[in-house]
DNA sequence: CGATAAATTTACACCGACTGTAAGTTTACG
DNA sequence: CGTAAACTTACAGTCGGTGTAAATTTATCG
């Protein structure tokens, strides 16, 4: 039963699990492809799984569901998080975590170049492709609440405190509506013309804003106009 | 085209109408009453439809999807808001507002007596049955979203900004939050058998001490269990 | 190298949510 | 009472997703 597999310690390097991360990449480009191109619900896991030569359920067999072959950096975002909140990050506040967390997302949506695409109208036409799917802007929801479960966790921990206890459930939904907020200028920026340098720095302004409120404090919300 | 109609102005008071409502309510209330007892995903909507004895497109016809049959108060739940975070209620905090609106929600739960259950058994089982569907927690995410929208609208609307700005945005997730807080303190407490004041009670506790750090800014929050 | 065991893929049958459509039934109204 | 509109129904179909058992491929060991 135990066998002494010669440098079997850390890398997975079979054939097998190579192979296995091909397919699965393959697949998950494949979809984002044709879903850019088409639009999310215009496009069957038929359509993918024929365009991949291989069968539905193989899909299936990687992906948990049609959604999943979007949302791919679930895991890695959660692992951000973890490490920006959890015991290393002691020297910051959440807020200033999440700000710094929040802006290497943005950096790496704009650092994946694929195809002759300009990286900007890659990400605005990802985002687009999201906004005009019900059934995606839904699981962008769960993924948002998960990594709050998370973000409450890392922060309960640090803090002693249990995670389903009020203080870091509120923190944590907080936190994550300042990401939100970014997504929502991003989405907004990456549709102007203004070009990529102007589009990160408006969608920082906006993300610095938000994370001032939360900090600060909604006391600090101005309930009408004349209020500053 | 114009007919004069005699005392058609508010009140819709016709045989059509009538029944239409009739079979609505039917329809939700028998659905109800099968998923509490055999769990969301165990009952079909055609079961829901042969209970009725009415055919399973007149479901859809009154209901969009499946969820829609358990959460029937997003628009009263969404007035709520819009009244408590509107021009009303001028001389209250956003956060204050939210907690009597979370309040008036919380008493109304515990009042609808149908059947022969205690008001607590009956919120108990209503909330296990949405934990137990992934389905519904989903459906439920999709609610909170929107009534974040709302409260978005309408703070922004009072305060003359823009929706759609990170201020009003990121506010409004965060009391959003707090009403999560308060949701997850009353599923917890619909199990204990502390009886229903005491839930009560706790419910209010834990919703106070979030829209506290909410309040306050999360600048406020511990970090280390020796904060404080 | 070849046989055997284990992991993957595939075809296939199936479930359940949901949507058109066209025909039948009920209500409104003159 | 008869006609038009609203509503319900049966029915056929689409699509996401799952279980199963039979191929096919890869790993492992003699």
């Amino acid at each position: 039963m135990v066998e002494h597999a010669p440098a079997k310690a850390s890398g997975p390097t079979g054939l097998r699990e190579r192979k296995k991360r091909e397919t699965r990449q393959h697949i998950s480009n494949t979809a984002t492809a044709l879903f850019l191109e088409h639009g999310f619900d215009q496009v069957r896991v038929a359509d993918v799984a024929a365009a991949c030569d291989v069968s539905e359920k193989t899909v299936y067999n990687y992906f948990a569901n049609k959604e999943s072959l979007v949302f791919d950096r679930e895991p890695a975002m959660a692992a951000l998080i973890r490490e920006a909140l959890g015991p290393d990050g002691v020297g910051k506040t959440p807020v200033e975590a999440i700000v710094e967390v929040i802006g290497k997302e943005i950096e790496l949506l704009f650092a994946q170049r694929e195809g002759d695409d300009s990286d900007f109208q890659r990400v605005s036409r990802f985002l687009d492709m999201i906004e005009e799917s019900p059934s995606l802007r839904t699981a962008q929801r769960d993924l948002m609440d998960h990594l709050a479960q998370v973000a409450a966790s890392a922060m309960a921990h640090r803090a002693g405190l249990d995670p389903l206890d009020p203080e870091p459930q509120a923190a944590a939904s907080a936190l994550i509506g300042i990401w939100s907020v970014s997504m929502r200028a991003l989405r907004r920026e990456a549709s102007n013309a203004d070009g990529p340098s102007g589009a990160r720095a408006a969608v920082l302004a906006d993300t610095r804003r938000a994370a001032r409120l939360i900090g600060a404090g909604l006391a600090s919300f101005a309930t009408t106009a004349r209020d500053q």
